[in-house]
DNA sequence: AGCAGACATATGTCTTTCCGTATATACGTT
DNA sequence: AACGTATATACGGAAAGACATATGTCTGCT
């Protein structure tokens, strides 16, 4: 009994996944679990109102979920995503981990200092 | 040994599929086959010329492979897709195949009198 | 209350994409 | 060679998308 699958089509998520920035975000939130937007800015390099604007894209259109954690703002593949759409998100995920931009992504978020990601409670 | 596996990244694909024209072809080839322009043309009762630019756009980025037969040209999808990119066409196709439009297009086709593509050979 | 950091949105501009129509090319038949 | 059918491309305009920059909002701290 899955809860409420949301109606993404398939169309919306190609559009979705065609733009450069939102690709890199999604394979990266799909391999990483979970990561506030200071991550993502950091691991792609990239200015933050740019990923703010294409995060927002995502989560209207339900691909991703966005929960506040204090003063960060934590992205993740939203839970309820389809099937068929969590396969797609894996095959691409599987054939371009390793190449340029995606493996230069993961590398800079992992020597990123400070990660909120990673903070014990205290 | 895979030969010569086309050098596709993720975002082209989705960028391919990212327009509705085009994934309704692709979605139709995936699961008929093989089609004639006249087919596709007939089947998601559309302009000529409008889908001879969309199927020119997937050829160039090989992701269909055409073939000419006397007047008619078929397209299919590319013999040597990557795996992955075939893993991303079968999910959506299992997801889509009975929505619209995509259903309709399929009842199109199999009611098209005359289909080159069934014409036994003389 | 005031400030600083994290994140979101608004604005104007530039580029890309898509479409309809017209025209060109290729093939088969006469 | 001339014609009809099938398919491809060219052209101009309309619409959507993406960007940089500036500004707004929320949170936690003092």
């Amino acid at each position: 009994m899955s809860a409420m699958v949301c109606a993404m089509d398939a169309r919306t998520l190609f559009h979705l996944l065609s733009d450069e920035t939102r690709l890199r975000s999604v394979l990266l939130l799909h391999s990483e679990g979970s990561l506030c937007v200071c991550e993502l800015t950091h691991a792609l390099a990239i200015v933050q109102p740019k990923i703010s604007r294409h995060l927002a894209m995502l989560r209207d259109a339900g691909l991703v979920a966005d929960e506040r954690r204090g003063q960060w703002v934590h992205y993740r593949i939203h839970p309820d995503l389809p099937e068929w759409a969590g396969a797609v998100l894996t095959a691409a995920s599987g054939s371009q981990i390793d190449r340029a931009p995606y493996g230069e992504d993961r590398r800079r978020l992992h020597a990123m200092a400070g990660r909120p990601s990673l903070a014990l409670c205290d």
